[in-house]
DNA sequence: CGGAATGATTGTTG
DNA sequence: CAACAATCATTCCG
């Protein structure tokens, strides 16, 4: 057993010879078959006549050939020929139990010289592969007629291929094995013939032993021919999602209990062992990171691995626990603590209480939830914002709440994906920075201590691919949020806690109500502009939005288009444009609005999807293709044109009762993960998405493990389908499924205030690779009366 | 082809 | 048996 290849059964034959002691006395000679036939003189032949088989011997023939008796019976049914007897020896030598007597009796009545028959053939030939005696099997198939060598049996074919191999014959080699389509069971010997036959074609053309390298270009350069393989491919990296939640967990902890390898291995869909090896080796390559790690893990955000992996070795205390269940890691203690989460370049986002949201189900927190959403991440217990979002002026906003931590912003960072496990699920991010030359100076991030969040996947997954950064031409636009975010006369953005506020991540970003003054500083500063970015893998989008005055324009810009506002004056705004990024997709984005603001989302065709938000009274929000969403302080919303593509579109005009209501949009990179967004204030809402993976489907409903599905990258692109709806009912804290592509729910539920919104928005978003274009539905959103109810 | 990234394997140690 | 170190093997990229 020393090897399957086929090398090995090859070097097998010798070893098998030296075995059969009773072989050794005529292996070397050919006429010793005799022996045999005397030994078994007094032996009754358990074999039939040794006529010409019928069809049906030749099976039943076969059938023994494979079992011990089988020499015997090949034997015995054998016609007389010399290579008969040759190959009764031979037989005999190797099943020496087989009874030295069925030989003789077959040798003895072998006196005709018949042919075989194709079965005698496949059974001979298949004996000898066995015992890897090809120099027999050889001459065995010398002494076969031309005819039943073309007879295109398997195992003749299979003999003769190997007889080729072994003789160096490897064009005749060739021929045979893509001559004829091979049963799946004989592909493995087959497919070592044909590589071990180019790799020593190879070796003697150059002249010296082939490395690991050398064999591998040879296997990409002659591929196997399907009548030896099924084109599987085999799969060398973990996919994506597993990586995500690999470092994410690794992040917390670097030695994972055997408990929680199992649950990374079901939730990841890997063995626990590669789930050990990984470990292992992220271990030993963090150790020495000179060697061959260049950092590489961390994908570009050294800063960030490093960072990370020592505050958690810091923090590792407090694991996450990460129970099987797989939802609980993600409790959020309580309190203010901020959790720590990630930290990117030079951002790190902490949560603090809040919910969180995971995977389509909600951890609620206390306070204030924590979404995140497909591509950004917010926190916050208040209620923070991030992903992309900069405000405008040239300072940055940094939002203190007076209490508690708070949250971070990260800018030009965007996370994208988070995974939640529900029950078991994911998370996973991946985070995309915009820039990375800005981001240390500006952000900022509250410094209380950083708690783990245990089911985030964060530093590591940040991805620069097509991002570009954006350099903060106005001096940093970094928008930070500490806190609730509101704007205010002041100027000051805040989110407010009290209840009429809404937020809403989700695709991107998501401000809590944002209460615009008509003289607001801020807008009079500046502006915000909000960019969203959502990555697919590779892809990024990013669109902004800015308030000025009072009011929020949201633009989407091409996919690969980032805004940045630049304000100091406050009107002005500049972008930005990143290139670079292919496709991306963009989504949602939220908007608060006060009381009297309308909201207009226009979506531009290609892509986006926004949506809109309410605020403390009625509101409407509509999102129509176009390109821009502008809100507009006092207004409503109107729904305005609605795209005809939208499916389930149902505008609503529904006159807002109390408070407020979120709307958000997210869109999803991954197919397998779910965007859930929430945020609340305490006292307020929380809105619920979901979205449907793109170009895939997230199914089970029961389980909601994110797998990787086969997917790749690009097939989201295509797609993307944001639903959110709220679930109507539930008035508890998570969310309940997310299953279908079509429909997730989200909801979010403060703590304290359990409140739901009822909104359904559903997004669809094409994205058109080629063109790069998004097409983004928005519908609309619906506040929940109870919500309102229960808000008040 | 070289090099990087990364999963797997092997051998040693406690 | 787990952790480690070292090394191999496989892929991919330029």
């Amino acid at each position: 057993m020393s090897s399957s290849s086929p090398t090995g059964q090859i070097a097998s034959a010798a070893d098998i010879k030296q075995e059969n002691g009773m072989e050794s006395a005529s292996e070397g000679q050919e006429a010793p078959r005799e022996v045999a036939g005397g030994a078994a003189a007094g032996l009754s032949p358990p074999a039939p006549a040794p006529f010409p088989l019928e069809p049906g011997d030749a099976a039943a023939t076969a059938a023994r050939v494979s079992g011990e008796e089988g020499a015997v019976a090949a034997a015995a049914t054998a016609g007389a020929a010399a290579d008969q007897v040759q190959l009764h020896s031979e037989l005999l030598g190797r099943h020496h139990h087989a009874a030295a007597a069925a030989a003789a009796a077959a040798a003895a009545a072998a006196q005709t010289p018949l042919a075989f028959s194709p079965d005698h053939v496949a059974c001979v030939c298949e004996a000898l592969q066995q015992g890897g005696n090809l120099d027999r099997l050889a001459r065995f198939l010398w002494s076969l007629p031309q005819s039943d060598l073309l007879r295109g049996n398997e195992s003749l074919l299979k003999a003769r291929a190997l007889v080729a191999f072994h003789q160096g014959i490897y064009p005749e080699l060739y021929s045979i094995l893509e001559s004829h389509s091979f049963e799946s069971a004989n592909h493995p010997l087959l497919q070592q013939l044909w590589y071990k036959a180019r790799y020593t074609e190879a070796e003697r053309a150059r002249g010296r032993p082939l490395g690991a390298v050398d064999k591998y270009r040879l296997r990409r350069k002659f591929p196997l021919p399907r009548t030896i393989w099924d084109g599987e491919e085999t799969v060398y990296c973990f996919k994506e999602k597993s990586r995500n939640a690999l470092k994410e967990l690794y992040k917390q902890n670097r030695y994972p209990s055997p408990a929680e390898k199992r649950h990374l291995a079901k939730i990841t869909g890997l063995s626990l062992t590669q789930v050990s090896n990984w470990f292992k080796n992220r271990r030993q390559r963090d150790r020495n990171p000179s060697e061959t790690q260049s950092k590489s893990e961390s994908d570009g955000n050294p800063s960030t691995e490093d960072e990370s992996s020592k505050g958690h070795e810091d923090l590792s205390p407090h694991p996450l626990s990460s129970s099987s269940d797989g939802v609980t890691n993600l409790s959020l203690s309580s309190h203010m603590e901020p959790v720590y989460m990630q930290q990117i370049g030079n951002a790190k986002i902490s949560l603090s209480s809040s919910g969180v949201l995971l995977n389509g189900s909600l951890v609620p927190a206390s306070t204030s939830p924590v979404f995140l959403n497909g591509n950004s991440f917010i926190q916050g217990p208040n209620g923070v914002i991030l992903n992309g979002l900069s405000v405008g002026n040239t300072q940055t906003v940094s939002l203190n709440p007076p209490k508690m931590a708070s949250n971070i912003v990260s800018n030009g960072i965007s996370m994208t994906d988070i995974l939640g496990s529900t029950s078991q699920d994911v998370k996973e991010f991946k985070v995309l920075q915009s820039s990375s030359a800005n981001s240390a100076a500006t952000t900022s991030y509250s410094p209380s201590a950083p708690v783990s969040f245990p089911g985030l996947i964060p530093s590591t997954e940040v991805k620069r691919e097509g991002i570009q950064t954006v350099a903060s031409q106005d001096g940093g636009s970094v928008v930070t949020f500490t806190t609730p975010v509101q704007i205010n006369q002041y100027g000051i953005v805040q989110i407010p806690n009290s209840g009429a506020s809404s937020q809403f991540l989700n695709g991107s970003i998501g401000f809590s109500p944002l209460q615009l003054p008509p003289v607001s500083v801020a807008a009079s500063q500046g502006n915000i502009s909000v960019n969203s970015s959502t990555s697919d893998g590779s892809t990024f989008t990013s669109e902004s939005a800015t308030v000025q005055q009072g009011k929020v324009f949201l633009s989407s810009l091409a996919p690969s288009a980032v805004v940045y506002t630049v304000p100091n004056s406050g009107q002005t705004i500049g972008s930005v444009k990143q290139e670079g990024v292919e496709r991306s997709l963009v989504f949602s984005q939220l908007m608060p609005v006060n009381q009297n603001a309308q909201v207009n989302a226009n979506l531009s065709s290609e892509s986006i999807s926004g949506s809109g938000l309410h605020p403390l009274s009625s509101s409407l929000v509509n999102v129509s293709p176009t390109h821009n969403f502008s809100l507009t302080p006092p207004t409503l919303l109107n729904p305005t044109e609605l795209n005809p593509d939208i499916v389930d579109s149902q505008p609503m005009s529904a006159p807002v009762a109390s408070k407020s209501t979120v709307t958000s949009v997210s869109n999803t990179n991954y197919a397998t993960l779910q965007n859930c967004s929430l945020i609340t204030g305490q006292d307020l809402l929380s809105v619920p998405m979901t979205q449907a993976a793109l170009g895939e489907i997230v199914p089970t409903a029961e389980a909601q493990v994110s797998h990787p599905s086969p997917t790749v990258r690009q097939g989201f692109v295509r797609e993307h389908h944001l639903v959110m709806q709220s679930v109507a009912n539930i008035k508890e804290n998570f969310l309940t499924n997310s299953e279908s592509k079509a429909t997730s729910n989200l909801m979010m539920l403060d703590s304290k205030s359990k409140y739901v919104l009822e909104g359904m928005v559903e997004t669809v978003c094409e994205d058109l690779e080629t063109d790069k274009k998004e097409l983004a539905k928005l519908q609309t959103v619906q506040l929940d009366e109870e919500m309102q109810d229960l808000q008040t």
